[in-house]
Parts: structure tokens; C-alpha cells; sequence
DNA sequence: CTGAAAGCGCTTACAG
DNA sequence: CTGAAAGCGCTTACAG
């Protein structure tokens, strides 16, 4: 059983397969009988458009893809969710690779545009290699490429992100106003935009509230649950232990809790820990973890919107360059007052 | 800077479209000379073929669909990351939709395959919809739609699937042989396959292994974080409390493991809980979660080769039709002998 | 409002 | 080993 086309369809209604098309794509511009005779012939013949034809003829994929560093990252489902339920909405199909197998593939990221697969690509990964980023930049379709979460210092790309700065200085805040003075920081990994971005609003924050900051307090992680147990002993072996832990991320907080309830540290009653995002799991982690809220889904959704608006209306010349979407403060039960 | 085509290729290597494409595609069939020529050629033009172009005359996708259930499920992540490396190696994108999604958008599932979008499909939802699952096995397509993780009882589609039985009786067995003699049992969703698969394998171990089992040890759960607590709750209000539990996911173990912890119920020391799957983050959890492995990037690039190889060699008569990949034990620390 | 015709960029029998 | 030609299934100026 072949699909039917075009061809059928104008065949069965009578009419050219101009006209078929029109109707199709622009039902007001075809009159009221052959709109008529046309749907009852798509009815009659099954028929669905091809695709493959369209994208070709239209110059168009019809399709975003979607750059993660990593699949197995749990960060990244509801950002997806976000994405895929705008894309979907527009007719739009969400590919999806990581940077790492898009690299051992032998590909080349820009060919996802430049073969005709992609319209656009909404990169998560902040950490592409100089090389990657400088392609990207020269790419005749740079404007079709957007990041979402992570971004590059110094590239100019269309962007989504959280509010990473006002974020931490919440998280700085509840610690203070809850009792603490000695306040640590687990980082994210090194060179990560939102690692130095969170650090450095640390610091900052401390310093605007004349708090000591000895250099030990800040302790280098890279946002995994294996970071946060290793950052846990490097707390431990602290000769002045802070009383309070601010974690960039929630999984660096949970493994920060676990390795040291394995050593029958209690939190929060003898050290505070929070974390940033609110991953799923961060509501019924034991305890409950208090963080900086993320919505995820939001920051998808804006973030097709966005490229989407791009593809559509490339010509337009004021479209959203930067969205900055809020974060709040979610109070659990890792954090309490010093005792 | 318009991209430029195999005419271009063809016109600076002195050949025709024919002879370049061929080179490109199978560079055996040339000759030496014609070889370098059009591959100098390529690379003086910047030529990327086409796949719009080429989809259309290939009647060929290159792309394959993944349907979840779920977008946010933390769970799929690691099965993604096994599809979509097989998939890129053989040349094929990865689409990913959401069985929700293309339900909301009032799209067929059979549209992707229909419209050319994807040559094939491999749902990892075994909670379709009977009219669904009733619409894929009748579509002319229905030899390229694969079923991984879960599956449709009494439809004959081509799956990958782990060992669910053996990895049940292999948990019984291992509450038993530390000790425990009065084991419950937390369910997954209700008309799940995996559900139902694993719980009638815990009935029958409980048998062969001679173990009385109460009505009220079966508890109805889902698989999430949130049943788990429900579970302990209910757990909790039993008259004769199981020494053990056996459920049948890991986000259920820790939402039962959570929920106790706040009603000052220590695991294991109080009762043993395990799980099923082995989630990354079930390692870190606290306690670290004896649970029963599945090896999530096995299966997707498991269900991504028998797939393409459906896709591939469609007319090929002997197909492996269903793989059952292997599950082991995983004991940590969520599970000791009874007091 | 509608149709004839060109063409998007490839691949592949067919002929030589 | 190579080329001329047809054609995959659409869309869209152009003309009427």
C-alpha cells in the first residue's frame, strides 16, 4: 500500500495540484467549493504531505536541534519538555545530540545546519571547545544558532538564561539571615560560565555583607553528586569548618549531604547546605533541599520561542536577544539556624 | 553565502552529478583520477550534500523517532544516550517526542512515519492507548516500530526488554537469603506491563520460597518519588509490619525510604528496602540503594541497532525479533538482616 | 480563484 | 568507469 500525494488528492477533487497545495497551506485563498472538494478528497485518499518534499522545496527542515553536553544528565529532561512542547506547537521536530557524540562522530556541529537537517539549534552546553564556538560565529546561519542555560563569554550569541547573580545572592542571604557567618562555596566546574558567574556573585555578596572569606572556603566541585561527596572531605578536613554551605548546583548539595551523613554529620543541625536549580528530586531528598529555584520548562519554552521567531522572521531586525528568566528562593529543611 | 550544491561540485571537478555522487557514496565504483578530482573539488566548494534533497530521493528519513512517555523522566536519559550513539554512528538523527505531546497537538503517532519525517520508531511507552497500538500494527509501516524497556501485552511488535522476572526473584531471593521472612511488595503503575510483570514474578517467588503473603503486603504505587511515600505511609499503618520491601522501581524506594526517615524509621536497621533499575542516582542516595541493574545504555543501543537493521534490511526474512538483556543484583546498603 | 510549469538538490537505472 | 536524463513530491511565481 503506496501513500498517496499530491497527485492523488488533485486527481480525486478535480484539480491541479497547485490548487490542492493552496488549500492546504492557505484555505482562505481557495474557494468555499473546492475547499470543500479538496478535504473530502484527503479524506477519501489518506493522504499526508511528504515531508522530505516540503523541506526540500521550502529550503526549510522543519526541525531544531537541540545541543546537549551530556544525555544522561537529569538537569536537562524538563528543559527538553519546554522545548519540545513550543516546538511541536509550530510544527516543528526537536532533534537531539550531545557535544561529545556529535565530536566522536567525526561531524562537525555547523553541519546540522549546513546539510539542510536544522533550521536552528538551541545549544545547553556553555563549554564547547574555542574552535567549536569560532565556527559557529563565522557560520553563515550564526543567527540561527541560540544558547539556553550556559552561554560563551565574549560571543554574542542570542541567549536564555536564569538570573545566576540575584540567584546566589538570595541563597548568600537566607544563610546570613537564618544566623550564619562562616559560609563555604562548592563550585560548578572549572571554566563553566555558570560556575565563575555563581562564584564570583559569592564573593561578591560576602563582601557586601562583611563577611570573612577565608580562600579554603571555597571549594572546587563540578556540579555531579561525586564532586559534592569529595567537597564534603575537603569540609571536613577544614581546620574552621564553616556553618553554612552554599553548592552550585543541587546535585553537588546531595552528595555533600551523603558523604557526610556516612561520617554522622548531621544537616542542618550541624552544618547548613543548599544548593541551585531545584531538580526534581531536590523536594524529597532527606532532609528536603533548600535552593534556588530554576524553571526549567520556562527557559525551554523561551528558548524555542525564541529561535523560532529567528527562523521566521530572520529578515525582522528587533527580535529578543537576551532573555534573563527569575529564579527564586525555595526554604527546605537542609538549612537552619547555627546552633 | 549560498551553500553550494553538487552542480558546483560537479563543474569545478570537470565530472558530472552523477560521477560526484557516486564518488561520494561509493568511491569503489570510480577511478582513481575522478576520485581525488571531485574530492579536491568538495573541498574547494565547501560542499555539504543535502539530506532534504537526498530524503526525498531516497524516500529516506535518516532520522528515527524516540516516543517517551515522559520528557522529565530522569530515567530515560542513560537509554537516550545508547540510542542516539548507535544512531549517529550508522548516520541517523534522533527525534524525540513525548507520547503527551503528540497527543496535546492532536498529531498521530503513525504521522511521523506517514510524513516522512522518520523512517522508524522505537517507543519506550508501553501505556499507549489500545487505539493507538491498534492504528500502529495496522499501518503498512508497523515492521518498523520497536518497543524498549516496556511493551504491549498481546501485540506482536519487535522489543528489547531485561530480564524483569529473573531480576525480581533475584531480589526475593537476596531479602531472604540475609533473613527476612515477611517481604512486601510496592507496585508500579496499575495496567503497566512492568508493573504486572513484576509483581506476579514476587508472588511466585514468595511461593516457591514457601513465604506467606499478605493482600495488604502488595501496596499500589507508580514508580515515582511520591507513591514511595504514600507507600511508607501505608507501610507504616500495617499491623504486622514486613521486615522488608521489594519495590518495584528506585524513585519508589526513596520515596519510601524519604517518607520513613521523617516518621524516625531508620533503613536498614529498622526495615530493608530496595529497588529496581539502578538510576545513577541511586548510589548516592542515603543509604545507598541495594537495587536490581539494568543496563540503560545496553538497551537503547540495543533497541537502535535492531531497529535500523529492520529499517536497513527490511526485506531480510530472519530479524531478531526481541532481546532480553541481562539484570544483576546490586546490594549497598538499604538492605541487612532483620533485628 | 485556478492551472501549467519550473525547480528545490539529490540518486539511480540505463546506455555506452 | 562515466554521463544524460528522469524523477522523488512538493510549492510558488506567473499568467489568466
Amino acid at each position: 500500500m503506496k501513500t498517496s500525494t499530491l497527485q492523488d488528492v488533485a486527481r480525486v477533487a478535480k484539480v491541479s495540484t497547485a490548487t490542492v497545495s493552496r488549500t492546504l497551506s492557505n484555505p482562505d485563498v481557495v474557494s468555499e467549493s473546492t475547499r470543500r472538494r479538496v478535504s473530502e478528497a484527503v479524506k477519501v485518499t489518506g493522504y499526508r504531505i511528504n515531508r522530505a518534499a516540503r523541506n526540500l522545496r521550502t529550503q526549510r527542515a522543519h526541525s531544531v536541534l537541540v545541543l546537549l553536553p551530556d544525555l544522561a544528565n537529569p538537569f536537562f529532561s524538563t528543559i527538553l519538555e519546554g522545548i519540545s512542547r513550543n516546538l511541536s506547537q509550530q510544527g516543528y521536530s526537536m532533534l537531539i545530540a550531545s557535544t561529545k557524540q556529535v565530536h566522536d562522530s567525526g561531524e562537525r556541529l555547523i553541519d546540522y545546519l549546513d546539510d539542510a537537517r536544522a533550521d536552528g539549534m538551541i545549544v545547553l552546553d556553555g563549554g564547547l571547545e574555542p574552535e567549536i564556538v569560532e565556527m559557529l560565529e563565522t557560520a553563515p546561519q550564526a543567527d540561527r544558532i541560540l544558547f539556553a542555560c550556559e552561554w560563551v563569554d565574549g560571543a554574542d550569541f542570542p541567549s536564555v538564561r536564569c538570573e545566576n547573580r540575584r540567584g546566589t545572592s538570595a541563597a548568600v542571604n537566607h544563610l546570613y539571615d537564618i544566623g550564619h557567618r562562616k559560609i563555604a562555596h562548592v563550585t560548578g566546574p572549572e571554566g563553566n560560565v555558570l560556575s565563575s558567574t555563581r562564584k564570583d556573585a559569592f564573593v561578591a555578596e560576602m563582601a557586601k555583607l562583611n563577611l570573612a572569606l577565608k580562600p579554603e572556603w571555597i571549594i572546587a566541585g563540578d556540579f555531579s553528586l561525586a564532586a559534592g561527596c569529595l567537597a564534603a572531605q575537603t569540609w571536613i578536613a577544614l581546620d574552621v569548618r564553616p556553618t553554612a554551605v552554599f553548592c552550585a548546583s543541587d546535585q553537588l548539595a546531595m552528595g555533600f549531604i551523603a558523604e557526610l551523613s556516612r561520617h554522622g554529620i548531621k544537616v542542618p543541625d550541624d552544618v547548613s547546605v543548599m544548593g541551585f536549580d531545584d531538580i526534581d528530586f531536590a523536594e524529597q531528598f532527606i532532609p528536603p533541599l533548600t535552593t534556588i529555584r530554576q524553571d526549567r520548562r520556562l527557559i525551554g519554552e523561551t528558548a524555542a520561542k525564541m529561535l523560532l521567531a529567528r527562523i521566521v522572521h530572520s529578515n525582522d531586525g528587533n527580535l529578543e536577544h537576551a532573555a534573563v528568566l527569575p529564579v527564586s528562593l525555595v526554604i527546605r529543611e537542609s538549612t537552619a539556624s547555627p546552633t
